[in-house]
DNA sequence: TTAGGATTCAAACAAACGTTTGAATGTTGA
DNA sequence: TCAACATTCAAACGTTTGTTTGAATCCTAA
């Protein structure tokens, strides 16, 4: 097993598989194209990694670990530093969705190209990705719901997970691409805007999350 | 030109295709599951539509006429309504997005299947989607986008735009599928939560985006 | 230097894909 | 009733799909 040329077919397939699947999906990418473009040959996407599946599983994987254990160290390092006082609701959506954004501007998790890959794979009801994500997600929503549910001991939690679902689903859309905005761009945005719309996301994206998740409750169901 | 099975003929198909679509992806979905389903022909779905691709538009189309339709005739009414004074943001927002919500209750309108296609849909960035889109949506938009800034004078446009995006993002995580929400779930909501939850969805959903779209602005950006 | 495992490679596999064909059947208006 | 058109149908088309094979090559440890 060689340290150098393993890796490297290994990673250039990931990365790869990575910008295709954002581009054209998972059905919609070819084992030909990938291993095309990463210049190595047909068959040795399937010697390291068995299948497309496990490959589509890989690619998430390796980033998603990554996430989600910088998601609970960025929490753990809050708590520790509030010494047992519940946090402020916006910490913990900086420690959640900021992290996220964040993790578009490090080079060495992919960039962009995986948050959009990630962005436009949440609303994908197929079932390897949702067993997938649910085993990926499933310790980092236990500690931020509880989290939340701290922070904010007056609102019902059932109104919290609906939030924090709302939050998730603005962030999906955002970081699924600029390119979707230009849908609803258009319109008179200076160039200024446009230049540092990058950049300025985060801080646009956590005001709005925040001011949904602080919003007004709205009125009890109907007891008809 | 039969009146009753030629109709019959195509909505099967358009019908089966808005299903499958939704379960399974355009790429994930094959013409002879669509028509197999159908119990029509291989060759009728081509007959009909002349591709693949020209289905998936028709799938779309006959929707979107019907609800951007509506969406600018509620605003019409408002408008209407208000004698020349601008529209509360509240009301703005529902009408955009109550309007496409209780459409899910609309039997004639594909109930909640469109919705959840449109709602994994609107990350889809591929060529084809996105220029149906744009082609479908402009008018609509370029009316909303109008309205809020009349509602909202002192913040900026920039602002304005960015926060509508946020909220199609919500909007569109929310109606993908409560599928998707049992990532989040699972926690300790009661049985009633749970009943009730689709029907209470809009109003949730409501207190969410108005808060999102009225909260404090962000720092301005750095001059540096 | 050499044996043995890791990796690459060209080639082939069967299956599934979207689409087309031409004949058969159904329907309509004169 | 019959000609003209619309629709259905079984069959086949050529591609492309993911995966497998077995030999060739590379690399490393002894």
């Amino acid at each position: 097993m060689n340290d150098t040329k393993l890796i490297d077919t290994r990673t250039r397939i990931l990365d790869v598989a990575e910008r295709l699947f954002m581009d054209s999906g998972y059905e919609g990418t070819s084992m030909r194209q990938i291993t095309g473009e990463a210049g190595v040959n047909l068959a040795a996407a399937n010697y390291h990694f068995g299948s497309k599946e496990a490959l589509l599983q890989e690619v998430f994987k390796r980033r998603l670990e990554w996430l989600n254990k910088e998601r609970l160290r960025v929490l753990d390092e809050m708590e520790t530093q509030a010494g047992g006082q519940p946090l402020k609701p916006s910490q913990i959506v900086d420690a959640f969705f900021g992290t996220l954004l964040r993790m578009g501007a490090h080079p060495t998790q992919g960039g962009e190209t995986f948050l959009r890959l990630l962005g436009r794979t949440h609303t994908d009801p197929s079932g390897l990705i949702k067993t997938l994500f649910a085993a990926e997600y499933s310790d980092v929503l236990e500690r931020y719901k509880t989290a939340l549910f701290r922070a904010l001991p007056e609102v019902p939690k059932a109104e919290i997970v609906w939030r924090l679902h709302f939050m998730l689903g603005a962030t999906s859309y955002a970081i699924a691409g600029t390119d979707a905005l230009d849908l609803v761009t258009d319109w008179q945005l200076t160039e200024d805007d446009k230049i540092h719309s990058s950049e300025r996301l985060l801080p646009r994206l956590m005001s709005f999350l925040i001011g949904g998740l602080r919003a007004p409750l709205p009125p009890p169901p109907d007891k008809s």
